[in-house]
DNA sequence: TACTTTTCAATTGTCGACAATTAATCATGG
DNA sequence: CCATGATTAATTGTCGACAATTGAAAAGTA
């Protein structure tokens, strides 16, 4: 049921299936955040399945079972419960007691009510950033604004959101706010179930160019310590991504009229 | 050095310790949310640790070690380490790898974060409580202020906010919102913060009365399908409580100076 | 055939024991 | 007297085994 890649039981080193656009961001985390932390086995094994899941390698809605992953990931079910007591408080599985765990699966309605939140806590982000940015860390923005340009991506229009290019602006946003309690809710909470969507509902036609254009026109606002405008501009620009997914999936839904692959879609399209 | 009180290790009757204000926010969670939900060890002891813990009687700060919460509430180390996961999930305790966990203790740059964070969250809940709410749980809403009114603590002005009144009205709006992310994110993750700081900092002088007539101007608005309104007024209920925290916090510290009693306060205020 | 009951295999929950790591204690040397 | 290093006790991490619960398959009956 779990259609499970190979995964290789002794990872000699950590973090080694992460992709590259992760680095970026857990570099603007701070100077002592380069640690692997990954001290305990629990630990691997939840970056392991974390990263599993937002990659798409577990099936959203497929039901995981502890012996399974156990003998996967040659760990016992002591360690492996912590981890996926983690994954649930990071709701990528949802757990039922005596029944089992399952990789979660948001329907259209849950994923549009991620987005509202996103609207007003990345809004919030944006104004806090454009008040307690450096000139360093705005500069650090640009920096990674023109990383993306550089890529090849952005110019084929295609990947520039399934490649973690549009998160790690965002990321650097959230850093900028300076709030801890928003940083560990975002990117700790929120932010894993915005990856794994992502890839489902990928950004379409001239969008990713026009939300490259957005990240500039935020990036004006908070250099110039307009928080007032930088909040607008950010909850403009979230919404109009929000609408983006919303579109993608009203075609998605066309499209499964003539041919009846509603299997990984959600059941209640409310 | 836990000041734990009496905990009975067989507890017979589920969420027996809870607060009665519990059971009204639970009652309008749905018709099927009125079941125990405890069906397996780690569940009571988290819930027993996370009363224990809101109400007090683990200090913020305290270490907690497996093996003596294994010796008091009688179980092995197995469903406790379940349980201190969950509560670690739920921003309580904080745990570091090969050393040990201690209850959490916000300072007061984070305490004043987090209403930052009710603000952006709560106004947004308002609205969508304004545009989504029904007339039934609009006069649910007003049974809860009317039965806030009839309580005796109300009227001395003191215990308006440590009895959870306060929090049932907010819950009530949460649900209102029908975003169940957001019902999520701020009864499950953010709340119970709350709670553990609320007696604390409780409010002060003529503030309980204040905050209870503009929880009726809230509800007026949400009745009115006004959300613009009811998102503003929310906003700035929320400001005025973070506000008097604030104070509070500087008339602790003034009391401070010539008292020596920063063991429950932060080292780092700022 | 359809429905109910029973059985059973699989999975989850719980426990006790052992290994690994840490932090404090104590001894030693400068 | 203080700093530094080894020792040790305590705590956490990990493991394998057993008990309890669940869901479904199998058997029986109307």
């Amino acid at each position: 049921m779990a259609t499970l890649a190979t995964h290789s039981p002794s990872a000699s080193s950590p973090r080694s299936s992460s992709s590259s656009a992760d680095d970026i961001l857990y570099d603007t985390d701070g100077p002592d955040a380069a640690a692997p932390e990954v001290r305990t086995l629990a630990e691997r094994v939840f970056h392991q399945l974390q990263d599993a899941i937002v990659r798409g390698e577990l099936a959203p809605g497929s039901k995981i079972t502890e012996p399974g992953l156990s003998k996967t990931y040659g760990i016992s079910r002591g360690p492996l419960r912590e981890a996926m007591r983690r994954l649930e408080a990071h709701r990528l599985i949802e757990r039922v007691p005596h029944v089992g765990a399952r990789v979660v699966q948001l329907s259209m309605k849950e994923l549009l009510e991620l987005f509202d939140l996103r609207e007003a806590l990345e809004s919030m982000a944006a104004r806090l950033a454009a008040e307690h940015m450096s000139p360093e860390e705005i500069q650090g923005l640009r920096d990674v604004l023109a990383l993306h340009e550089g890529q090849a991506d952005l110019k084929r229009g295609e990947a520039y959101y399934q490649r973690e290019g549009d998160l790690d602006f965002h990321y650097c946003i959230v850093q900028g706010s300076h709030n801890k309690m928003l940083m560990n809710l975002l990117c700790d909470d929120l932010y894993y179930l915005v990856r794994l969507y992502r890839t489902q509902f990928s950004a379409s036609g001239t969008r990713p160019q026009r939300a490259f254009v957005e990240h500039h026109r935020i990036v004006d606002a908070i250099e110039a310590g307009d928080a007032e405008l930088a909040e607008l501009l950010m909850r403009r620009h979230v919404s109009a991504s929000r609408a983006n997914v919303a579109d993608r999936y009203a075609a998605t839904l066309e499209q499964s009229v003539s041919q009846s692959t509603s299997q990984s879609m959600s059941q209640r399209p409310g």
